[in-house]
DNA sequence: TTAAATACGACTATTTAAGTCGGGTATAAC
DNA sequence: GTTATACCCGACTTAAATAGTCGTATTTAA
């Protein structure tokens, strides 16, 4: 209940390494054995980031990721809903298409403790965690 | 990602229902009918709920259960982990065996969000929800 | 040309949550 | 005392989401 996945763990984690290195080319591979992390994992989260523009890839021999001038500015929901889809405490917030909904006697307390959460990852970057 | 479970809402659903209804038992049934909730589940959680001396049962014809007095004081952590088990975002903040923890590089600010989130269902009792 | 790396989609496995079933006990009403 | 209604409880099954793997292709430095 209530759990961040493997995949934005790992990507934090990938994303404070790099971060620590400045700006060289850090590939998936010593990241994933560095942090014991199942390496195809990893690259394909890696991927997905290079797609959201967060890093930067390069091919080839001494290739690998670097990290974006920026993205640490970014809000922890926005990289977390980038990475993850939105962000929702029960369905209902998400999709709408609840059974329960018309008779559902918790919807607006619910609602609201779900903007709360949100509001703890709005006002966090992700500078903080990685950096 | 960041979901309460079904059992949860069901089990807020429910005691709001028999909270307006004051002190008169409610059958699982009448409830599960209701909310369109699958009865055996929510029945379950019921007695679960019982145990905790939650709820009040009475067995036989208009049986039902009802809210104990102070119920509602009671905060949504201690809630949500009497009937799920500990809240933590990672798994590193609940059992403590990842294999990352010596090399984990962002476990500090992870566990600062979690005390966070933590935080906010602490403000919150159940009461806020049901009534 | 080779080796090291990313790119990408399909696939499989694992875990957790959700839901079902069967047999038991209590009790009110008749 | 029989019946019907409802709680009690554990075992089981199913479904969904998450986690992880594999194969193949492409890029590029040495």
């Amino acid at each position: 209940m209530l759990k961040l996945t493997r995949k934005l763990e790992y990507a934090l984690i990938a994303l404070r390494h790099m971060q620590d290195k400045g700006d060289t080319f850090i590939s998936a591979k010593e990241i994933a054995d560095m942090y014991l992390i199942p390496q195809e994992l990893l690259a394909k989260t890696l991927q997905q980031m290079v797609k959201l523009n967060y890093i930067k890839a390069a091919q080839g021999p001494h290739g690998g990721y670097r990290v974006r001038k920026g993205l640490t500015e970014i809000s922890m929901t926005q990289f977390m809903e980038d990475l993850e889809g939105p962000i929702g405490i029960v369905d209902c917030n998400i999709n709408a298409e609840c059974i329960q909904l018309e008779n559902c006697n918790i919807r607006l307390p619910i609602k609201k403790i779900n903007s709360n959460i949100r509001a703890i990852f709005n006002e966090i970057r992700v500078g903080d965690i990685t950096s």
